[in-house]
DNA sequence: TGGATGACCTACA
DNA sequence: CTGTAGGCCATCC
């Protein structure tokens, strides 16, 4: 059973990428990992992750909702380290994705390649 | 071994 | 367009 340690080092590596000031979404990082339909082991990833150095605060979900703020100990926390960044939120609490939205270069790749 | 849960997303009515 | 239901993968008990 290592093989499914591997999906959450992809998981790890693809958070740790995650450039400063940007953001990601679920969905990317499973289909990033190559099983878009696994959005939610993503997030059990990303709870393992809590103990670890990964910035799962720029992980988010669709809607650019800190979802996993609660998960962090202190979600105003979660907010901080975004804004720090150059991170901007809405007043809806979302992350303006429209700028700070990262995208995998793989899922890139296979979008671009899949003409959208 | 099997059932239940989980920080989600997509599809259909 | 909005709302509801299902599904997928992995881990935990």
């Amino acid at each position: 059973m290592k093989k499914k340690q591997d999906f959450f080092d992809r998981v790890y590596k693809l958070v740790a990428k995650i450039p400063k000031g940007k953001v990601t979404t679920y969905g990317l990082i499973a289909e990033s990992c190559g099983i878009k339909s696994a959005a939610r082991t993503v997030g059990w990833a990303l709870n393992g992750a809590s103990s670890s150095n990964l910035p799962c605060h720029r992980v988010v979900n669709r809607f650019g909702a800190l979802t996993g703020k609660v998960h962090f100990g202190d979600p105003k926390l979660m907010e901080d380290l975004l804004r720090s960044e150059g991170v901007r939120f809405d007043e809806d609490g979302c992350v303006e994705m429209k700028k700070h939205l990262w995208i995998p270069p793989k899922v890139l790749s296979k979008k671009a390649n899949k003409k959208k």
